[in-house]
RNA sequence: GGAUAGAUGGCAGAGUGGUCGAAUGCGGUAGUCUCGAAAACUAUUGACUGUAACAAGUCCGGGGGUUCGAAUCCCUCUCUCUCCGCCA
């Protein structure tokens, strides 16, 4: 969430921002600058009767006890005019503080300045490639063929158990799934992060905190007996490790990583989008997040991206970074890289990664603050990314690496798999 | 799920209607001492709104109530402990 402070500092700035990203209703940032001066001005109002009250309460409390009671008596008439303007000003101030609140939760997050202009996927912009595309032999094939082939994954048992688009993996199918996870996070862990198992569902003050609700409640599952929301990334329970915190300066910055199954309704979703692992409702997913100090946010942001593409580097696929364009970005993120691979056999770009620098808009919700060498309270930056999200990794892995024997897996994952490949 | 006790500052822990934003201890910070450190001693040390800075106001798990006045009394919700039941 922005501060009004940035709104009130800059509106013009902020409406220039916020256009950026494609947002429209401008107005709310003049609606929020006024609802808070006049939440201010209620506060005045309020205090000034609040302070009435408690002055004349001290002296009853003087006049009982030196047994003055007929001026105890008439102190206690003067309190009841004071008690009728502090209900009024606090039953005004409950209804304007509800408005601010809700226009604020409206407004996303600010672009950085290097966001480029666009409203489509096609405006991003391809920052680095890397990775050689493969040539593959005569009869390659969709990873959706190779799962069945050779047993990996099944999409009709998944069908009858639960529903569409949850695979069930099986035999070497679900080892692969578990090298790779085990793969990833001993990857981020020796990179200096640190390994959490977080719960896979959470409350709604989490799902606010990082910014899936309000904005994001329709993708969530929701469990309404228990108002819990299945996670839709890690990132949701483990960046709310640090809800309502006061960091010490020194303990910058803090590097968490983890694995959970990822759940997401994915609305809207159709055709050969969702064919084989391109999308499913459950999948696996390792990721890395950080809380920095804000001078340091984007010099993490490099390192992270570097991390994930050093990462994509071992595992030998053909990947490109894209920086996205602000129409294209998430509600919270001031600066999004993408990361896809190429898969040879459908012949397209697949993402597999977004690393987002997020700056205080996360903090500024979650309360996580640190107070500086100068006493100050300053909010942290928080910054995530997906190292890495697998159905996609594996549809390239199963693509980009047949051959006629089998499926020869990169170097890196074979003592992880405990084979060379899949036959 | 049933019964009981409880929830106070970074932590431990006092406080049962007024002078309590809250004793005390630990921890933190600064200083004295020291070549340096430890110990000891001294001072300081919660957050939020607000202000140019003061002032003023709010916060003792959350919400509501009683009262001139609530950490303290009442209602309610949430969570935790212990015991019982069930159970991977």
């Amino acid at each position: 969430m922005l501060q009004v402070s940035v709104l009130k500092n800059n509106p013009e700035w902020v409406k220039e921002r916020l256009s950026v990203k494609n947002f429209k209703q401008l107005e709310l940032v003049d609606k929020i600058i006024a609802l808070d001066n006049e939440r201010k001005s209620i506060q005045l109002g309020f205090d000034t009767a609040q302070s009435g009250i408690n002055a004349i309460s001290k002296e009853i409390g003087l006049l009982m006890t030196t047994g003055n009671v007929a001026e105890a008596a008439e102190a206690k008439a003067q309190v009841a005019a004071f008690k009728v303007q502090a209900a009024e000003f606090s039953e005004k101030i409950v209804s304007v503080e509800k408005q601010l609140h809700e226009a604020l939760v409206q407004l996303p997050n600010l672009p950085a300045k290097e966001v480029p202009l666009g409203k489509t996927p096609e405006e991003n912009v391809v920052v680095r490639e890397g990775g050689q595309i493969p040539n593959l032999y005569e009869k390659a094939q969709e990873h959706w063929f190779l799962l069945d082939k050779y047993k990996l994954a099944n999409f009709e048992l998944g069908n009858k158990i639960t529903g569409a688009g949850f695979p069930v993996y099986t035999g070497q199918g679900a080892k692969l799934q578990r090298s790779l996870v085990q793969y990833f996070l001993d990857f981020n862990v020796k990179a200096g992060y640190f390994e959490y198992l977080p719960p896979f569902m959470v409350n709604e003050q989490s799902a606010f905190a990082t910014g899936q609700l309000p904005d994001k409640e329709g993708q969530m599952y929701h469990v309404t007996e228990d108002k819990l929301y299945l996670i839709p990334t890690a990132e949701v329970p483990v960046t709310n490790v640090y809800r309502d915190t006061i960091l010490k300066e020194d303990e910058l910055p803090v590097k968490m990583t983890a694995y959970s199954p990822c759940f997401r309704r994915e609305a809207g979703s159709y055709g050969k989008d969702v064919r084989g692992l391109n999308r499913v409702h459950q999948f696996e997913k390792v990721e890395i997040i950080q809380l920095v100090h804000p001078e340091k946010s984007y010099q993490v942001l490099d390192e992270m991206v570097a991390h994930v593409e050093a990462l994509l580097n071992s595992l030998e696929l053909p990947y490109r970074i894209l920086r996205l364009c602000g129409g294209d970005m998430g509600f919270t993120s001031a600066i999004t890289y993408d990361f896809e691979v190429y898969s040879a056999a459908q012949k397209r770009w697949l993402e597999v990664s977004s690393v987002s620098n997020f700056e205080n808009y996360q903090t500024n919700r979650m309360k996580c603050r640190f107070k500086d060498s100068n006493g100050k309270m300053v909010l942290a930056h928080s910054l995530n990314g997906s190292s890495l999200a697998l159905p996609r990794i594996v549809a390239c892995l199963l693509e980009n690496n047949q051959t006629a024997e089998g499926i020869i897996l990169p170097k890196s994952l074979q003592s992880y798999f405990g084979a060379e490949g899949i036959f």
